[in-house]
DNA sequence: TCGTTGAGTCAACGCCTGTTGAGCGAAATG
DNA sequence: CATTTCGCTCAACAGGCGTTGACTCAACGA
């Protein structure tokens, strides 16, 4: 036999947490306009009615799909910050499919792009303050988008020269060029 | 009196550049997806049924208002290299609608994608060519995404710290983390 | 056991999109 | 002047989209 059928507040949140998923990977995989309320019900395998009935509209199912916890950073050292960007990008090797969902679409979708200003904006803010100099706040910018560039090259573009290369390899690359921002006088 | 009426064909180029410039318009602001062909046959004052005899269809339109010519560019040292790059960027602050458009579509268009990966295949394979070392591609390809990160924040983004820079602040602030990639034995 | 709740489905609406073919009217041609 | 050419417009189509309200039926509570 199989499992005695879970009640039904238990497959209820089972079945949003699956739509979910499912709006997720297409987001990540298609950007916001090209992903369609229908193909997101068809591979979570309901009813297209059912998604609006659980987030109400596309673009709320979007935000959603994109809420994801901000890494709770310390500020350090200039190295600290270094090490801590590059971490994030060894992650990236991985990226959650929140996170690649907010990316794919920020050039295109208002709302996305939004976020994206609001989360760069964050790191910026933190990086530069472990930074010294009076132009931290352009360096750590800079810092930050840099790791933006290389992400999307990598995860969104997937370009050759990057996806060949091991994790290690590209952080010991990228390593040298984010420590001359971090500390010009170095 | 107005000027003596141009002659048919004269006119006829005339509007098909009018529907071109709207149209590269509309696709570096809002990407490919929402830009509609009535949007840019409005923005022209034209007919939407003249644009498709014009272009054939919106894909050809499109490919029509990203094409671009590329920049003879000679490979040499590591230093001009980086300098080269750079002076991409102090173009960049009035980057050419049409490059504007193919960046804002590329995560989202698949064509947009293509041509992206192309112009980037290309620009990583001049700067390696320039650089010492046997990870030159990856270094070059890291170099090139770094530019393209800080284009992306700059010009779609509109991130504050880099929007308040001086193109010649941010060239500044940028280089030496390029020569660290450039040459990483010096 | 019986009425109630609520998860999930069905069928349809109105809108906007890219795209098309017929037609108009002024410029070109003889 | 008569005829052809062709730049351009008009009206409409088919298809896909987000979204909605009525409905079904199994799980629940008394």
């Amino acid at each position: 036999m199989t499992e005695p059928a879970p009640p039904r507040a238990e497959r209820r949140r089972r079945t949003e947490q699956r739509v979910l998923d499912a709006a997720r990977e297409l987001f990540a995989e298609r950007g916001f306009e090209r992903t369609t309320i229908r193909a997101v019900a068809a591979s979570a395998e309901v009813d297209p009615a059912l998604v609006m009935q659980y987030f109400g509209n596309k673009r709320r199912l979007f935000a959603e799909a994109v809420r994801v916890a901000g890494p709770a950073g310390s500020a350090g050292s200039p190295e600290e910050a270094v090490e801590q960007l590059l971490a994030t990008l060894g992650v990236k090797m991985r990226l959650p499919p929140a996170s690649l969902a907010m990316l794919r679409s920020m050039l295109t979708h208002p709302e996305a792009a939004a976020t994206a200003r609001e989360t760069l904006g964050r790191q910026v803010a933190q990086v530069g303050a472990s930074l010294p100099g009076e132009d931290a706040p352009l360096r750590a910018a800079l810092m930050t988008t840099i790791l933006l560039g290389v992400t999307v090259g990598h995860q969104l573009l997937e370009l050759d020269e990057l996806r060949e290369a091991s994790p290690d390899a590209l952080a010991a690359a990228l390593r040298p060029a984010l420590r001359a921002l971090a500390d010009p006088g170095a």
